[in-house]
RNA sequence: GCUGGUAUAGCUCAGCCGGUAGAGCAGCGCAUUCGUAAUGCGCAGGUCGUCAGUUCGAGUCUGACUACCAGCUCCA
């Protein structure tokens, strides 16, 4: 048999490794703790968990006990073994054990599932498998209780919250140590963190959660994307559109918004008093941008209607869910609308995905993307609008794109917008958490509840199709990915400050001030660092904010009229004519290199 | 919203059993004029997140609130 098998490069023996871990844990706990309850306990991408209903929550010090405990188990290289039982001995099992949790799983099970348990020693667990055949198969020193949080039973917020203890292992300490290390390097690279020394963002107890100020640094990058954004979209005929922060509950009473996302508003004014006027800030831009096609009457001929807008959104997200940049309740997003005759659909929907993934190819994220159809749910459809045949049309429609396209996506149920389906395009943060970071929606029923149409070529009226979509997306969860992707070390075309000048002594000061001032004079950013400081230091200072180019000028430089470049990646690059190093840099910038 | 954790100078952090606040870095001043990741000396900087409570006395103990972090749930 090959070696191969029983390696993490086998994903069956990962799973299986990873899961009798867990039943370890969940036998330690037992054991420390024999009042538990045990819910499930799978293995996941980088480890396991399991959830427990625990008299006390464990803090830090209870997972050193339990890790010691499940040291012990180890040691004790207790066998696993599988056995099936009927329904009735089933239940009557869990039920002298005491475990409610595993009674409500068997109670779901179909009724010719086959019930299988996994006994090690005095621990048995309701399981599916499969597992390793002894607990003594897990290397004692190669695995590592991460965190104790709170998780909903069954992941419905509605129900009890357990605690669920996070682990992972491997088959080697070295293994074990090597990963713990990429997650300290991943923590290095946190939006969250850099954002803030770097002065690209900060917060303020004043001014509330979710609102975070963006610095002079975020604030420069954000207006280069967003002119960037504009200026390509222009190039591919839309027009710019500028749409009030907030309009009467009339709108949204229109829209759906007041009956489907009214929790997620701020609400200006008594919302439920019909006798005063009450507003609301926008969530979203689709009814503002609306009255721009309603405005007058429109032709067949003058669809498709591209409208494109850097538009600021109002989102009340409940209190647990901000996130520095990535989740906040004030944003702005590349947002835009495409009202469409219904042959122009796919037509105009490849044209939105070219340019989500021109954007994502330019910022050298596209690699790290992955795509989602997210779909209604035809089991919960208090939360939509519409009918099951419009859902139905709308999504049979977009799969046909996506597969015309050859979009390769997994596919979101409940994932979906209130007003139509939608392709995310996804993008995992460094704590491996997925965002939606650009989307593209097919929207068949907004423009019925606004009453657009269209005067077709035989004079009829008709109804357009209307695509939702951003094309980089919101521009500080951009930000916030773009730092994490680069460390902090955009691409020159977007650093904030983009070469620092430095003088080695007062006396080159001024040839350094002349030198800044033509770099400006070509749109570079550029700064002097005239302080009476030794070289070293100001050049470990320009690192550590991750400026792409240092120009190093002593007495040497200003009398061969010259300047010696250093990068921040490649050291010392040696003496150069300005002007070749100008010629370099610009058309480093002006191709958006990524280096 | 829920679970757990955290909150001391601009930043990173000390501060014991409750007795009235400490360091390094950054900042400012002076000296230094230096060739590729930290020059030296000095100065200044804090209603200990906020509000209550316990106590003769609270950074330290208790409660509520606010913000931040991780996770859950929810979402761009």
């Amino acid at each position: 048999m090959p070696d191969a098998l029983y390696t993490f490069e086998n994903e069956n023996y990962k799973n299986a490794y990873r899961h009798t871990t867990s039943h370890i844990l969940a036998q330690a706990v037992k054991r420390l703790f024999p009042d538990t309850k045990l819910a499930i306990g799978p293995a996941i991408t980088d480890g396991f968990y399991y959830d427990f209903d625990a008299p006390e929550p464990f803090g830090p010090e209870v997972l050193e006990q339990l890790e010691a405990e499940m040291k012990k188990i180890i040691k004790e290289k207790l066998p696993l073994e599988r056995f099936e039982l009927s329904r009735d001995q089933a239940v009557a099992l869990m039920e002298e054990r005491g475990e409610p949790y595993k009674l409500e799983l068997i109670h779901d099970l179909p009724e010719d599932a086959v019930i299988s348990f996994y006994r090690q020693g005095d621990f048995v667990d309701l399981c599916a498998g499969p597992h390793l055949d002894s607990t003594g198969r897990v290397k004692a020193n190669a695995f590592k209780l991460t965190s104790c949080t709170g998780a909903y039973w069954r992941g419905d917020s509605s129900k009890k919250m357990l605690q669920r203890v996070y682990g992972t292992c491997f088959m080697s300490k070295d293994e074990l140590d090597a990963y713990l290390e990429r997650v300290e390097e991943a923590k290095r690279r946190d939006h969250n963190k850099i954002g803030r020394e770097l002065g690209y963002f900060t917060t303020v107890d004043v001014i509330g959660q979710g609102l975070p100020i963006l610095m002079p640094n975020g604030a420069r990058v954000i207006q280069l994307l967003s002119r960037f954004v504009e200026d390509e979209e222009q190039r591919r005929g839309y027009q710019l559109t500028k749409t009030p922060f907030m309009a009467k509950r009339e709108l949204y009473k229109i829209s759906g918004h007041w009956d489907h996302y009214r929790e997620g508003m701020f609400i200006l004014g008594d919302p439920d008093d019909e006798t005063t006027e009450c507003f609301a800030l926008r969530p979203m831009t689709c009814p503002f941008q609306y009255q721009v096609f309603l405005n007058s009457m429109r032709s067949y001929r003058d669809l498709p209607m591209r409208l494109g807008e850097t538009s600021t959104l109002f989102r009340n997200e409940d209190s647990g869910e901000m996130h520095g940049l990535i989740r906040v309740r004030q944003f702005t997003i590349s947002e835009g609308h495409l009202i469409l005759r219904p042959d122009q659909l796919e037509e105009e929907f490849k044209g939105c995905l070219e340019l989500a993934k021109f954007m994502l190819e330019t910022l050298g994220l596209e690699g790290d993307c992955s795509y989602r159809f997210s779909q209604w749910d035809p089991n919960n459809t208090a939360k939509y609008e519409g009918t099951a045949e419009q859902w139905n049309a709308a999504q049979t429609l977009m799969g046909k794109i996506l597969d015309h396209l050859g979009i390769d996506y997994k596919i979101g149920i409940d994932e979906a917008a209130f007003y139509g389906p939608k392709l995310d395009i996804q993008i995992k943060n460094v704590h491996g958490k997925e965002d939606t970071l650009i989307t593209i929606q097919i929207d068949m029923l907004l423009a019925e509840k606004f009453g657009m149409e269209y005067v077709d070529a035989d004079g009829s009226k008709k109804r357009p199709y209307i695509i939702h979509r951003t094309s980089i997306g919101c521009y500080e969860r951009t930000l916030a990915l773009l730092l994490e992707k680069y460390a902090g070390a955009l691409p020159l075309w977007l650093m904030p400050e983009q070469v620092r000048v430095l003088p080695i002594t007062d006396r080159t000061a001024d040839y350094a001030d002349q030198i800044t001032k033509t770099l400006r004079a070509s749109g570079f950013r550029a700064e002097t660092d005239r302080r009476s400081e030794k070289i070293g230091y100001k050049i470990r200072e320009a690192q550590l904010q991750k400026i792409p180019y240092m120009l190093v000028l002593g007495d040497k430089e200003a009398e061969t009229n010259t300047v010696t470049v250093r990068t921040r990646a490649g050291g010392d690059q040696g003496a150069m004519a300005l002007a070749d190093f100008l010629a370099a840099i610009t058309e480093e910038r002006d191709s958006r290199a990524i280096k």
